[in-house]
DNA sequence: CCAATTAGTTTTCAATCTGAACTATATGGG
DNA sequence: CCCATATAGTTCAGATTGAAAACTAATTGG
C-alpha cells in the first residue's frame, strides 16, 4: 500500500553486498582495511569480497594504497580507502551568505568559499546565478586537485520537494514554490545536484563529520529555529518531509503570537530576532549585531545576559518536551547557538533537568564543532551516502560511459 | 555501527520474496488473489509464485479456498488466503482490568473474554496467575473452533524489554523491573509470547485492525496519557524504546509538578485523574467515576465540562507541538479519550487551530473505534506481523516439527 | 632458503529467479 | 459435440551469485 515493495531478484544480493563492502570501507576512515579484513568485518568470504572490490575499484569509488602489513607474518593486504580523486560539491543559500565546499569521498573538505549576500525577498535567479559563481571556484578547485565531481547537494533554509527541486516555502527568503534549478551549477556532474533543507543538512554533516551519535536532536538556531533529527543513523523527515521543526513547539500557551500564526512558540522566545530584541540590540547586519550581543555578553550586560538566559530556559522547555515524545537522548547545538553556546548552557540545562529530570545527561547536549561548513558538509555527504547506499547504480552508469 | 548488517546470502531473495508473497496475500482481504493475481501484483513471475506458496500453504500459513473465476473464459485461479485455522492469542494487563482474545491469521476476532481486576500494588505472579485462566478460556476457545495457537502478544502499560521478558517500569502497576514468563501462558505455542507496551499495542492495533493511515499519533488515555507513534506504516518507538510519551510533554511551563517530577506535563490538566478532580468526582471504582463523568457532562454541569474543555485545550497545545516536531498528519483519540470524545472534540480542535493554525485538518481527528479490543488486536497482530514480515523462519520451525 | 603464515584467486557447487515452453481447465460459437 | 481461445499453473533450461575449498602469491623468521 505505502511502497510498492518490489521482488527480490538474484542481482539484488549483489546490490546490497557491493554496498556493505563500501560502507565498510567508509565507516573504517584512516585503518584502510584489506580485502580478507573486509571479509571477516562483513561475514562474505574473501572470494565474494575479491569480486565486489574488482568492481568497486573498477568504477573509480575505490583505490588501492599500497601495501599494508600488520602481523608478524604473511603476505600483506592492499589497502583500500574511498577514491579521494571523486569529489562532491556541497552548497548553500542562507538568509545572509552563501557558501560552496568541495568533499572529497573520503569526507575530507578539500575547499571552501563563502560571500555574505543579502538574500531575503532576492529573487532566485539572481542569487542562483550568484551561487554558480561561487561553484565555478569549486570546480577550478577540483581541476587543481585532480578531483573529479560526481554530484553536488545545495541546502536551502525551507521546506523542499527534493524530486522535483523546488522550493515549496522558505519563509526567511520570502521564497514560495520556487522552482530551481541545480544541477545547472555543475554541468556534466553524472549525479547532478540535490537539494535539501538546512536544518536537515547540519543534522546529517554533523552526524557523518561531526560527534557523531546514532541517535540525536540537531538545534539549529539560523535566522528561524529549526532542527533535524537523527534516529539510528539516520534522518527522520517524517511523513510529509517537514519533521524537526522545534521552532514551533509551544513553549508557553500565553505566549506571543508567532510568524507561522500560532502563539508561544519556541521562535518567539528564542529565535535570534527575539534574541536581539530582548537584549535591546538593533540595526547594523547579522555579523554586526552578532558581534554587538557577544560584546554585550562578555561585559555582562544585564538585558544580553537576561536575554540569552530566558532563550536557554524556553529552549530547554522545548527540548523537555521533544526528547519525552520522541525518546532522544543527546542534543547538539549549532548555528546560533553554537555560538551563545557558553551562555545559553546553564539555563538550558537547568530548564531541562526541571522540565524532564534525569532524562538528559549534561555531558549530552554538546555544541556543534563544525560552524558554518556543517551544513556544506551534510549537503554534500547526502550525495555521497547516497553512492555508498546503492554503488550499483553508480556502477551502470559508469560502466556505460 | 549499529545494526550489524549482515551479508546478502542468495538464500535471502526467497525470504523476500515469501513475505512479499505472504503479505500480498495478507493486504488483499475479501479477495482471496490466485498465484496469476499475485505473480501480476508483485512483480515475480508465476513460476516463482508457484513455488513460494507451495512452501507457505505446506506450513500451514495459507490456504487454498476453492476455485475462483473472475475473467469470462479461461481456467478459473485457485483462491488463497490466511489460513483461519491458524491464531494467536492478545492478552492485557492494565490498572482495572484484564482481557484476552483470540485473533485468527486473517485478523477475525474468534473470542473476547475480560475481567475486572485491581491490579495496582499488586505482585505479578498473582497478575500472572489470573492472566493464565483467562488465556485457558482462549486456548479452550481455539480447540473448538479447531485453530492451532502459534503463539500470544502481552500488552502491559509500561516500558518494556521484549528481549528479556522484563516489564522495566510500569508507575501505575507499581512494578519496577519485574520479570515475567509470558510464554508459560501458552505451554507449546511455538511462537512463544511476545511482551509489549500497551499504547504501542494500541496504536498498531488501530494501523492494522481499525482506521489505518500510514501515519497517525494515537493517543491513548488510560490512567496516564500515552502515545503511540506510526510512521510509514510502522511503530516509531525511539533509540530507547519509550518514545511517544505524549502524556510529559509540557504544556504550560508554570504548571503543577508532575509525578515524572517535571512540571506542566499534559498529564497534569488531561490524565484521567486530574479531570475526575478538576469535575469534582471522587470516590468508586474507574467505571463508576467514569459513569458519573459522562452524567454530568449529559446534565452540562458546569465544572465537569470545563474540566473536559480544558483537558482538550492542553491535548490540543501537546498535539500541536508534536504535529509539527514529528510532522504528524493525523491523531487517534483512545482510551478514556475516545469515551470523552464528543466532549473532548471542540476545546480539542479550537486549540490546534490557534496553536498550529492550518496544520491538522479536523477530519484527520478522529476517534478510534475499537475500543478496549484494540490493545489486545495490536499485541496479538504483532506476532501475526513477524509472521508475514519473516516466513521463511516460521517455515524452518514447521518443517523440523 | 624453506617452513609458516597470511592475502587473494580460481573452481566447483547449490540456491533461486527469469523466460519460454508446456500442461490444465474453463467458456463459447459453429 | 467439438474445437478455438483464454487464462491458470507447472516444468525446465539458463543466468547470477555467494559458499566452500583448493590453490597461488607474497612476506617473515629461523
Amino acid at each position: 500500500m505505502n511502497e510498492p515493495t518490489a521482488p527480490g531478484r538474484v542481482g539484488d544480493v549483489r546490490r546490497r553486498n557491493l554496498s556493505l563492502v563500501l560502507d565498510s570501507i567508509a565507516k573504517t576512515v584512516d585503518a584502510k582495511p584489506s580485502r580478507a579484513q573486509l571479509a571477516a568485518g562483513t561475514g562474505l568470504t574473501k572470494a565474494a569480497v575479491s569480486s565486489l572490490v574488482a568492481d568497486l575499484v573498477e568504477s573509480g569509488l575505490v583505490s588501492e594504497v599500497g601495501l599494508y602489513r600488520d602481523g608478524e607474518r604473511g603476505r600483506p593486504g592492499q589497502g583500500l580507502e574511498l577514491n579521494s580523486r571523486r569529489g562532491v560539491v556541497g552548497m548553500e543559500i542562507n538568509v545572509d551568505y552563501l557558501a560552496v565546499g568541495l568533499v572529497d569521498l573520503a569526507g575530507n573538505l578539500r575547499f571552501h568559499s563563502a560571500v555574505e549576500s543579502r538574500n531575503r525577498g532576492m529573487p532566485p535567479a539572481k542569487v542562483m546565478e550568484q551561487l554558480a559563481g561561487l561553484a565555478a571556484e569549486a570546480k577550478a578547485a577540483a581541476v587543481a586537485e585532480g578531483i573529479a565531481i560526481l554530484g553536488g547537494g545545495l541546502a536551502v533554509p525551507g521546506l523542499v520537494d527534493e524530486k522535483s527541486n523546488v522550493v515549496l516555502s522558505a519563509p526567511n527568503l520570502h521564497w514560495e514554490s520556487e522552482q530551481l534549478n541545480p544541477t545547472s551549477l555543475l554541468e556534466g556532474a553524472p549525479l547532478g545536484v540535490k537539494l535539501s533543507n538546512e536544518a536537515n543538512s547540519a543534522a546529517l554533516g554533523e552526524l557523518w563529520y561531526g560527534g557523531g551519535k546514532p541517535d540525536f536532536l540537531y538545534v539549529s538556531g539560523e535566522v528561524g529555529v529549526g532542527g533535524g533529527v537523527i534516529i539510528g543513523s539516520e534522518l527522520y523527515i517524517g511523513p510529509g518531509g517537514s519533521a524537526g521543526e522545534l521552532g514551533h513547539i509551544v513553549v508557553h500557551p500565553e505566549g506571543p503570537e508567532c510568524s507561522c500564526g500560532g502563539f508561544g512558540c519556541l521562535e518567539t522566545f528564542a529565535g535570534q530576532e527575539a534574541i536581539f530584541e530582548a537584549a535591546g540590540i538593533a540595526g547594523g547586519t547579522l555579523g554586526e549585531r552578532t558581534g554587538m550581543l557577544l560584546a554585550a555578553l562578555r561585559t555582562q550586560e544585564p538585558k544580553a545576559t537576561q536575554a540569552v538566559s530566558d532563550a536557554g530556559r524556553y529552549l530547554g522547555v522545548a527540548l523537555a518536551s521533544a526528547a519525552r515524545l520522541m525518546d532522544i537522548e543527546a542534543v547538539v547545538l549549532g548555528g546560533h547557538f553554537a555560538v551563545l553556546g557558553g551562555w545559553l548552557k546553564p539555563s538550558l540545562l537547568a530548564s531541562l533537568e526541571r522540565y524532564a529530570p534525569g532524562l538528559l545527561a549534561p555531558e549530552n547536549l554538546t555544541i556543534s564543532r563544525l560552524e558554518h561548513s556543517g551544513t556544506l558538509l551534510g549537503a554534500a555527504g547526502q550525495v555521497i551516502r547516497s553512492v555508498i547506499e546503492s554503488p550499483f547504480e553508480f556502477l551502470l552508469a559508469s560502466k556505460l560511459a
